[in-house]
DNA sequence: TAATTAAGTCAAGCGAATTGACTTAATAGG
DNA sequence: CCTATTAAGTCAATTCGCTTGACTTAATTA
């Protein structure tokens, strides 16, 4: 009957919905508490322990919960904890940054397996999607090596770069324009045969963050991401938010008071870049991670005086984000040395008020996240596991 | 096997939460689309003709759908389609303000059937909610001298007042302090038997958006609300996001600059509350209402004085919105007479330059949501609906 | 040693979507 | 004008995953 406009629905659900989100339930289930009974399961997820019995089973025979072995508590049977298999599944992450790649395998509880980097021409993207997949390619045969059917067990390849995307071409000295235009996915869909997904690095911090950091098990988390530029991901619900077009988060663009077009994006005052200029220092030098942990642990005057500034900018982010998002706690994460991360965050410190300053709180207004230069590539690698094995709305319907 | 922490998972599902999330969507499809043949859901919904047929024959017994006459329309069986029975369900909502409280009856679509209101005592809650049953009482009888079995088609009562909720006790004087102590909540559910649901003003203007308004079938918006306060409704992914604590979008309390603790919350500057200080009224006034409009209309000078500043720091609100949502549209939404509001909106025009400025937009930046005084009543009327009828991740689960 | 408690299995049942054939009723085309 | 085609919608059988309730197993407690 509508035959022009396109009808707008959710789609709808049969069984099939039914069973892939209580199979994601039981791994969620064990991700967040170790190792269950069959019978905590059926309790803690309100199934019958006869369809738990079942659930596991299959997961058994999939090879992604092993039995440990039966422990006496009390009366009763015995009970027979069940943990997740770490190699039950893998997933590589791919880091897309200005002058570095990376690309991690990781394995379903988010460990890393394999590793491999290299330098990217920046201005000729077909020749980079080339290095790429050679560093995937080299990880891949990796963990062939180490395990056997890897290659059914992987999941997708996530991708984590600089945001935002899609926007008009635009001139702004942080963006690789050359980049913007190339295909980049599709050529890794292609030249993979993997299923790709896009985070921008905030983003795969934030998820990284939930699969193996702090905001593990919580569900409203902001990862406040200081590197290049500035950004947060947003973990809202128990799942990361993207916005209407991918840009959700993109802070970095914020303008810092009200006063106008004059006025200047926070990316500008506060984030690695703006280091790198008040240092005089040139972002593609080799050493310069070492150089700047070395200097922060010497607190030097100078990347002191930009702390300072920094962490103003940033303690009156944390404000906004807490305003806005009424957040459990902020995690603050940085590509930067940890002992520079650290400054900030300690910079940061008296917080300013705001609705987060509750009587009764269980986890800190603001923790330091991880600070491991890998962690970006990682949370990419993370992004295909969550998608194939956390429980979500999107794992119900009968098509995306 | 663990008795002391509680072992955290979410909820398993079946058949039931299959089902109930098949009506969902099929109460969601005609909602959006108007009406609609079972082939037209199926295809929709992905769903088979035969499990349609049963669904909609089912919200055809519940009084829910109803079939129009049978339509021709090229080859084929001529098609019947369906359409929501408005007065299939009806919910209460609750505004409650500072000066004033106004109770709306809505039905399934969000037509206002009855409303009454009153002044309340501001520091005697347990007389101001004797005062509420009493008018939830006077609209629930007009309901049912209207409708038959209008009771059993009673889904809820939503409450709307400003918030932020469940703060340490703040001597902050646009709070109303003796109210917040009072357990209101619990004293309406047991004086009218009903469930009850608390939303702020924000959150109930962006709910009202959504069922009637601006916000009809778009999944990220935001409601931007200019009241006695300013805070923000938050429509994200479909849904209403209300933060770790019930506070998300309370962007009146953020402060206007990286300046520190001296510098000014948003709200001191452009609610309404700030105009009444501005032009030296008082809130409680009898027709302030439509001196206000009168005042909009003959472009006051000192109301445009109050305009110019004010829509400054909301263009700058409308800036990081975007910048940290990246919704497809910001709705403009107030308590003040709508010549008051659309000054407002011209004034924050042209609106700073954000992610949202894209090549391709299919709805404005910013746009005039309704200004209807009786909005946030209908919007809190609209949450027990919502929650009823509306799919989403939580009506599939088997807990709360 | 018997009673109690709890984990886990067995087998039948149920309910909601699926499947595929069938009916109905229209238009398009020769 | 008649037949082929197209599409809506029904019928009846099937499938599949969760539920139910009885039962088994194996520990602790009294």
């Amino acid at each position: 009957m509508h035959d022009i406009s396109p009808i707008r629905a959710k789609s709808g659900t049969n069984q099939e919905g039914t069973s892939a989100h209580n199979r994601r339930v039981m791994i969620e289930a064990l991700r967040l508490n170790g190792a269950l009974s069959r019978a905590d399961l059926a309790r803690a997820t309100q199934l019958t322990k006869q369809a738990v019995s079942n659930i596991v089973e299959d997961l058994e025979r999939d090879g992604l919960v092993v039995a440990l072995d039966a422990v006496r508590k009390g009366r009763g049977q015995p009970f027979t904890p069940y943990r997740l298999v770490p190699e039950g599944a893998f997933a590589i992450g791919l880091q897309i940054d200005r002058h570095l790649t990376r690309v991690v395998v990781v394995d379903l509880v988010g460990k890393v397996i394999a590793r491999a980097e290299a330098g990217l021409p920046l201005d000729e993207p077909s020749a980079g999607a080339k290095i790429i997949l050679s560093l995937v390619d080299r990880v891949r045969r990796e963990l062939a090596s180490l395990f056997a059917q890897s290659e059914r067990r992987l999941v997708g390849l996530g991708v984590a770069m600089p945001g935002p995307f899609g926007l008009r071409e635009s001139d702004d000295k942080w963006m690789m324009p050359a980049w913007q235009q190339f295909p980049l996915l599709e050529t890794l869909a292609a030249g993979t045969g993997l299923n790709v997904g896009l985070q921008n690095d905030a983003a795969a911090c934030a998820t990284a963050e939930r699969i193996v950091g702090a905001a593990h098990g919580v569900d409203h988390a902001v990862c406040l991401y200081v590197g290049y530029g500035i950004a947060a991901g947003l973990i809202l619900n128990g799942e990361l938010y993207n916005g209407g077009n991918g840009n959700a988060g993109e802070i970095g663009r914020a303008l810092l008071s009200p006063a106008g077009p004059g006025s200047t994006p926070l990316e500008h005052r506060a984030s690695l870049a703006s280091l790198y200029q008040h240092l005089g220092l040139d972002p593609a030098e080799r050493g310069l991670y070492e150089k700047l942990g070395a200097l922060a642990l010497a607190q030097d005057p100078r990347v002191m005086g930009w702390v300072e500034r920094a962490a103003s900018d940033l303690r009156w982010s944390v404000h906004l984000i807490e305003t806005i998002f009424d957040p459990q706690t902020v995690i603050l994460t940085s590509s930067a040395p940890e002992a520079l991360a650290r400054l900030l965050l300690q910079a940061m410190h008296p917080l300013l008020p705001s609705i987060a300053d509750r009587p009764v709180r269980r986890l800190p207004r603001l923790q330091l996240g991880t600070t491991d230069p890998w962690a970006i590539a990682v949370g990419a690698a993370a992004e295909p596991i969550s998608r194939a094995f956390d429980p979500r709305f999107s794992a119900i319907l009968k098509a995306g």
